[in-house]
RNA sequence: GCCCAGAUGGCGGAAUUGGUAGACGCGCUGGACUCAAAAUCCAGUUCUCGCAAGGGAGUGAGAGUUCGAUUCUCUCUCUGGGCACCA
């Protein structure tokens, strides 16, 4: 017995419990599903579990319910898992501030942010949950570093790293914002420490030319991101003799065209060479100077000014035999290419200003190719023809280019390459709250991994957290004193744990599998539900989530662990949920929490205007009014259903339809409208269009209440009525998803309209025999009629040239084209 | 500085990809219902001139292509995001 009124909370938690206890969304594996439909694996971007569901969850759960509810009603069996990437610093300084246990922190959290989702009433596959603090889930991370250590694929070095003091952890670069640390906002400093890394570099050029595989569903701005961020550049590697020295300073270049110009070579003032190279002492003390300045420069400033030094130092001219003066300048990074530039100041604008800074001699051997122009008291930096430069001259820029590469490689003194952006990963943290790395250093033995049988290394429970003096686990002595797995004698832990980056590298594999104990994941299920289908979540993983977990399946791959190239085949970024001008945070005082929404309006409601204020990829604007109006549209089906719940509660039988009345037949073909219209939409992934269609048809029905409220008392008008309701309340059936069930069940179904057959549209009712022809003279629209379809252009041009508006217009003049667009419009030109 | 994205009523946003600009929602105005209010239903709502019929302007600014441009091209301004002396 339905209400009168609409109450979210009477039904929302009934229709959560019944989906969860006949496990609706429960998904077999495709290669054992007995009803043997497609596969269709959607996955939003795993939460960290800092406590409460926050808006951009509500946002990104929403969009990814519609998704993955729309493709299982179009009879895809669809798995949507959920999981917790439940690593991370936030625990560890709930510890510190608040004394309780990172563990007991996180899966208090857990616990509380599954009732959340619940709450919302989100289509999970609950059988598949994991969390990534757990050993079950962090000893495959371990196995795994085994073999990317077995492979060479992780390496230690000594690295010059960002330091939060703060923290007491090294930060990535681009961990690093403002010269701050990401996270928590403290000063950074640099440190030299040994470190875990994993050489992504290698795959460089797999991720890049796999990107052809995503071009179809990927956002074009996010391959654009991540190709920059890669930063591929084809050049050559060329070396530079010390003179007097066995030394040999190696630079990179993408213009080997331009080798004949060079005036001097500028190295890093980190470079290893520096110091036999520089002889003075006060010389000595400017390239230390310099280096700070550069150190500057690694946390993402650059130097306000160019300076540099010359190093006293020369080398010699790999073909010329030329003397060439060495110089440091602050500009040259020493972490890309070789810490070494070759300046060609007439043709590099860095070189040019620079060599301008310190007069020095500047020599052209690149001439505009004809047409083309240099200008004065510039570098003319564009391909050309080469001057001066000896065999070379007279070669066009890209022809030299080879041809220079060419006579490097046979002289043993250069060669051509492709260099990346890319740096490794480095993984090392140095903090409690994260999967161990399972190594063990022994005097005797150096490196040695833990062996597989003693894995997991788990972490231990009872730590001090006092936020001070580093990572908490070297004051665990239990955990870090151990025997060498090797010899036997006394040897030391590992007590740096894996970036949490590592967690959300291969979590939606072990999706397929959560269970499986035997290793990270299944092959048989990884195969059978791989690759991810469609992936949502925020734009900000656009280079470091998202190039790592590529990495890492490719990886995968490469071992054997899964057959396909790639992780996510469509990738749908959403953007952030704002207010009043603002991000949505705590420090800025503007949260709505979901909590309250569901609490006033229900969760259908905050669900549909989360989805309806703004489409996916773009920001939302947060506005209580707007949700209201969400909550009103609902209330309005409501009452739709209500005032006819007794025409509804059965089927309509089957009525002659061949002569149907206008109004009747308006409703119809609104119905199929909308059908077709929010097909189009989630395809599209316009959800805000979706809903608009759906408003549309309500508004339609109403309309004809007001006018001719007994039309649906006829056989065909409840056929009419019948029809368009229930095709209303499946199209909501992803949005708005416990009212959809509720209507469903009062309309007599037995079945849950989560699981049922999507609706198609009648192409007939779609299409019309007649449409309105927009007629314009010179553009502007003067007039509308309605025309019937098929016409032939001379018959409608002589038809709009009768209507008086249009007489009135050309009255005097002379038409010089008569413009027709079939469907559309005539334009008539005088 | 470089790269990417964007700019449409009072507001959030639509527009079949070159063909009626402003769907849908919010807000506002008016009406119905009510003793009244709320809720609900109906109507109107880009600006501007006009009593009206009707005209004019209009998608950040300026130019261009076109019968026709929110859509394509160029230049500029602003906003958001990313990267940064990348050789």
């Amino acid at each position: 017995m339905l209400s009168e009124s609409y109450d979210p909370s009477s039904l929302e938690g009934k229709w959560q419990e019944a989906w969860e206890k006949r496990g609706v969304f429960n998904a077999p594996d495709p290669d054992k599903d007995p009803l043997k439909r497609p596969k269709y694996y959607c996955l939003c971007m795993f939460p960290y579990p800092s406590g409460e569901i926050h808006m951009g969850h509500l946002r990104n759960y929403s969009i990814g319910d519609v998704v993955s509810r729309y493709k299982r009603m179009r009879g895809f069996n669809v798995m949507q898992p959920i999981g917790w990437d439940a690593f991370g610093l936030p625990a560890e300084n709930a510890a510190i501030n608040r004394g309780v246990h990172p563990r007991e922190w996180t899966l208090k959290n857990i616990s509380q942010m599954q009732r959340d989702l619940r709450l919302m009433g989100i289509a999970y596959d609950w059988t598949r949950e994991v969390a990534t603090c757990l050993p079950e889930y962090y000893r495959w991370e371990q196995l795994m570093f085994r073999r990317f250590y077995e492979q060479g694929l992780a390496y230690r070095k000594k690295g010059h790293l960002n330091w939060c003091s703060n923290c007491e952890t090294v930060l990535a670069n681009e961990q690093v914002h403002d010269g701050k640390c990401w996270r928590c906002d403290g000063p950074v400093t640099t440190r030299d420490l040994y470190q875990w890394y994993l050489k992504i570099t290698l795959y460089a050029d797999q991720l890049l030319k796999d990107h052809e595989q995503l071009k179809a569903g990927w956002p074009e701005r996010v391959l654009e991101m991540q190709r920059h961020w890669i930063g591929q550049s084809e050049g050559c590697r060329i070396q530079f003799a010390v003179e007097n020295s066995k030394d040999v300073i190696e630079v990179f270049t993408t213009r080997p065209d331009t080798l004949f110009g060079v005036n001097f070579v500028t190295i890093a003032p980190t470079h290893p060479l520096i110091q036999s190279l520089v002889s003075d002492a006060g010389v000595k003390k400017i390239i230390e100077m310099l280096s700070d300045q550069v150190k500057v420069m690694d946390r993402g400033k650059p130097p306000e000014k160019k300076e540099g030094v010359f190093t006293g130092s020369y080398c010699v001219h790999p073909i010329t035999g030329e003397r060439v003066p060495i110089w440091v300048g602050n500009f040259v990074l020493m972490e890309y290419g070789t810490g070494a530039v070759m300046a060609v100041p007439a043709h590099d604008e860095r070189d040019y200003e620079f060599a301008g800074l310190y007069k020095l001699p500047i020599k052209v051997v690149i001439n505009p190719a004809a047409g083309a122009k240099a200008e004065v008291g510039k570098a003319f930096i564009e391909a050309g023809i080469l001057v001066n430069s000896g065999p070379f001259t007279g070669m066009k820029s890209e022809e030299a280019k080879s041809k220079i590469g060419e006579a490097l490689e046979k002289k043993g003194l250069g060669e051509r390459t492709t260099q990346y952006r890319l740096r490794d990963w480095g993984i090392s943290r140095q903090r409690y709250w994260g999967s161990p790395i399972p190594v063990v250093y022994c005097d005797d033995c150096g490196v040695v991994l833990v062996p597989e049988k003693d894995l997991p290394v788990e972490l231990p429970k009872d730590v001090a957290f006092t936020g001070k003096g580093g990572n908490p686990l070297e004051k665990v002595e239990t955990f870090w004193s151990v025997l060498c797995p090797k010899c036997g004698k006394n040897a030391r832990r590992e007590t740096d744990t894996m970036d949490t980056f590592v967690e959300s590298s291969w979590y939606y594999a072990r999706f397929t599998s959560a269970q499986y104990s035997a290793g990270p994941f299944e092959k048989r299920a990884a195969d059978a539900w791989l690759p991810v289908d469609c992936y949502i979540g925020g734009i900000e993983h656009a280079c470091m989530h998202l190039l790592y977990s590529r990495f890492f399946h490719k990886v995968m791959r490469d071992w054997g662990y899964l057959s396909s190239d790639e992780p996510f085949q469509k990738l749908l970024t959403q953007g952030m949920v704002i207010k009043d001008g603002a991000k949505m945070s705590k420090s800025k005082g503007n949260v709505v929490s979901p909590h309250a929404i569901i609490e006033k309006f229900g969760a259908d409601t905050g669900r549909l205007f989360s989805l309806f204020a703004a489409p996916p990829e773009k920001d939302l604007d947060w506005n209580e009014k707007g949700v209201e109006g969400c909550y009103r549209f609902l209330g309005r089906v409501w009452r739709l259903f209500y005032q006819f719940h007794a025409q509804l509660a059965s089927p309509a039988g089957t009525p002659d339809l061949s002569s149907l009345s206008s109004v009747l037949h308006v409703i119809r073909r609104k119905a199929h409208w909308a059908i077709q219209k929010t097909t189009d939409s989630i395809e599209e992934t316009k959800f805000n269009t979706a809903i608009s269609a759906q408003m549309e048809l309500v508004n339609e029905v109403y309309l004809l209440m007001a006018r001719d409220a007994k039309a649906f008392e006829s056989p065909q008008g409840r056929f009419v009525l019948r029809e368009a309701v229930g095709v209303l309340v499946q199209l909501l059936a992803p949005f708005a998803p416990h009212l959809a069930e509720e209507l469903w069940a009062a309309m007599g179904n037995q079945d849950f309209v989560a699981t049922s057959v999507w609706p198609v549209a009648d192409p007939k009712l779609l299409s019309d025999d007649t449409f309105l022809l927009v007629i314009q003279v010179n553009g502007k629209v003067r007039d509308r009629i309605s025309v019937a379809r098929g016409l032939e252009k001379a018959q409608v041009e002589a038809l709009v040239k009768e209507l008086p508006k249009i007489k009135e217009q050309i009255a005097g003049k002379s038409i010089k084209q008569f413009v027709y667009v079939p469907g559309r419009l005539a334009n008539v030109v005088i």
